[in-house]
DNA sequence: CGTCAGTTTGATCGTTGTCAATCAAAGTGG
DNA sequence: CCACTTTGATTGACAACGATCAAACTGACG
């Protein structure tokens, strides 16, 4: 079960399903939120801006999340909201969720379902932008965008997919210029392995790629645990 | 209430609570983890391993925390669990520990809500690594265990806590080398900022410390919420 | 007293950021 | 339909931050 399909039993007369334009944020860092949505369609960036207007993105999330929920209620956001794409969104009031969640219990398992992937997900950005090369970063940052669409790994050569990012964005993400990215992305095209041009991502040789991703795709399960 | 609080009520026959020497792990990346454990006393670091053999400190664990439960049973760790300090840890098998999760939805919503800090921390953690330089991020890393171990800022000037972490545990955390990590702290210690040696941190200037960290500390909320 | 883990310091190298100019594509308004 | 602006991509030259390698040093502990 879904939250979204959790939510849709309810059928709350409150939710609003609306459509919001590419580039506008369904909420901003520094406001207090009092609305949560469910993403039901499109693409949408979570980012953080530094006091010296450098800033981050922490997350690209897909059709089926939840956002703009914060633990703590009437508590400012520490990130923003950006839609990269036209958005499809059904919009909860804070208030009424919150009653919703203390009604159902399935509901707050769900919740912590999210979190808990979501934070999984955090650490894999973590170490991807803490310990790779720009090179690695980015070519595991564009595997992670293409098993998200797709829900498996790229396997024949020249599969493409649609991803509404600029370089700029992918620099965000993974911590480097958006120069940088460009001189990367060209080496990568080079070295006939991905090639993004126009919001398509083609994945040109899925192996060389993979490797470049930083995923060892050898042989499964040979993981060694030795200490750190 | 915290999760120890409300596994404490139930106080499963098969909970059991144990000490852990300096240096074991808890659990190791890449092995199924059939228990969990509420961290009573002492300091644990959740670290992840690459295949070249480079490794990232996820986090560090202050007591209460719930360590070891990850959503899906049966699935390998992916990151290790490894005490910095002589541990005292509460047990429970994970089996039995599913079952108390799905009887008691205060549990679930527990749960919730620690993911969901350790989410937010998380991706402190990508903001500190990606967007900040070497100072900036010791300092920001620091001031987040001072105020871990603390629950406040430092206010008064020499205030001093423990922190028993060698100077590559903070490279692995905020991914610099440790060589980088002792010039850094000298720098720092130059300045008069904070001085860090044989486990214990003080913080000489409060001020200049939570200026190196990154926290604008002039006027609270004048955060502005501009486009990204 | 010797060993070992951790810290310190120096010299050098490489990756990535910065600054700047150019270019292409897509809007936008006359 | 055509200037004009805007946004994003590309490339080059140069600088800087931090990594790497190596050596010496410290303190704890057997």
């Amino acid at each position: 079960m879904t939250i979204r399909g959790e939510l849709a039993e309810i059928s709350h007369p409150e939710s609003v399903t609306r459509f919001i334009p590419t580039g506008a944020e369904l909420y901003s860092q520094g406001e207090v939120c009092h609305r949560c949505f469910v993403l039901l369609d499109g693409w949408v960036a979570l980012s953080t801006l530094l006091d010296d207007g450098s800033c981050q993105i922490l997350d690209f999330t897909a059709p089926g999340a939840l956002l703009g929920f914060q633990l703590a209620p009437n508590v400012p956001m520490y990130h923003s909201a950006r839609c990269l794409t036209a958005v499809r969104i059904c919009a909860y009031p804070r208030s009424v969720f919150d009653k919703l969640v203390e009604r159902n219990s399935r509901l707050a398992f769900l919740l912590f379902r999210q979190a808990s992937s979501d934070e999984a997900r955090a650490h894999d950005h973590l170490v991807n932008v803490s310990l790779r090369a720009a090179r690695e970063r980015i070519a595991h940052l564009l595997l992670e965008l293409y098993v998200k669409v797709r829900h498996q790994l790229p396997i024949r050569p020249h599969e493409t997919i649609l991803l509404p990012l600029t370089q700029t964005d992918i620099g965000q993400a993974v911590g480097l210029t958006g120069v940088h990215v460009s001189r990367t992305l060209r080496v990568l095209r080079e070295q006939g392995i991905v090639r993004l041009a126009n919001h398509m991502l083609e994945i040109v040789d899925p192996i060389a790629f993979t490797r470049a991703a930083g995923l060892e795709t050898d042989a499964p399960g040979n993981r060694t645990a030795g200490t750190c």
